[in-house]
DNA sequence: GCTAAGTAGATGACGTGTCAACTAAAACTT
DNA sequence: AAGTTTTAGTTGACACGTCATCTACTTAGC
């Protein structure tokens, strides 16, 4: 629906969607909305945590065990600082994340998991592992799979050179 | 890195993803969260209105003159009604679409396209058209559209499997 | 050393999405 | 017809992301 001429108009040389692009597009636009609304429902119904808290979990695991600074957890995960920031004050109030102040840098802090953020992770990681395992990799065979990563790849190339990336 | 054991438990028969999987996971990921910002970023730059309210505009400007109940906007872009509800609110407020009670009805009212509301719709389309050529259907030649559109599918029908879309 | 420029991160305003609870009107039941 | 159940849509609380702005520290230039 949206890629049609809106109706009315023909002024312009606006190359307008076929039928069957509509079709794609609207497949990956309902993609785009209803996917991580899967891995968010599966999450918050399987554990205490949503998609992005987990995404940060994960990231902060897997960081040095001195802990992150949060400028390098909003590169590892391609956020903006003031998300990560927000964020973690959230994880913070729950308990999920501690922060103490980086000998190094007045500015910053280093961001590590609590207990409760490490028995968190490790008790949500199994299922999400077996959803993403579910819907990704077993549907699809290996080819499917590598086509997939060099189509997305193409796309974002392409709306990096135009600057929206 | 979510999607990888988390250091220290061995506990159970999880699955977990290879390197190569964990790629593909993150660049799926990656544009899961980049795409929708990009379609925003574009109409946003280039018009007065966010994806979502160009969604909208699209999808009533598509719809019979009369105007479209909000339930079946709903049904059309596959959202919540309470999404509706509250982004209609907003436009209207806006001045980009208009409601009135419907006849048969006492409950719904029809939605339909303000003058600017058209006008907005009109303005935004082709540039945005011409995002989604550039970046979707430029790169990618006839088979990896069909192909992509086919993985697309399976995934989603996984998901629908599981109870999660 | 001192000022200017840059950097780390926090914050507030605002638009947005979700869920659960709600209101009111239909539609069904007997 | 009165009561029950569905349905349409709204509302409020809350989580979330973005943008612009702000503070405090660090670094570079002189």
């Amino acid at each position: 629906m949206p890629g049609q001429e809106p109706t009315g108009g023909a002024e312009a040389f606006t190359r307008w969607l076929s039928t069957d692009e509509q079709h794609l597009w609207l497949e990956l636009r309902e993609f785009l909305s209803g996917m991580p609304r899967v891995v968010d429902r599966q999450l918050s119904r399987d554990s205490e945590v949503s998609g992005v808290e987990y995404a940060v979990l994960a990231a902060v695991s897997e960081a040095r065990p001195e802990g992150v600074r949060s400028g390098d957890l909003a590169a590892i995960l391609e956020w903006e600082k003031s998300r990560v920031s927000h964020l973690l004050r959230r994880m913070e109030c729950k308990g999920l994340v501690g922060r103490c102040a980086a000998s190094d840098d007045g500015r910053g802090q280093k961001i590590s998991l609590t207990d409760d953020g490490w028995a968190t992770v490790r008790a949500a990681a199994p299922g999400h592992v077996s959803l993403v395992r579910e819907t990704i990799f077993d549907p699809l065979t290996r080819a499917e799979l590598a086509q997939l990563r060099a189509s997305l790849q193409k796309i974002r190339a392409a709306a990096v050179e135009k600057g929206l990336w």
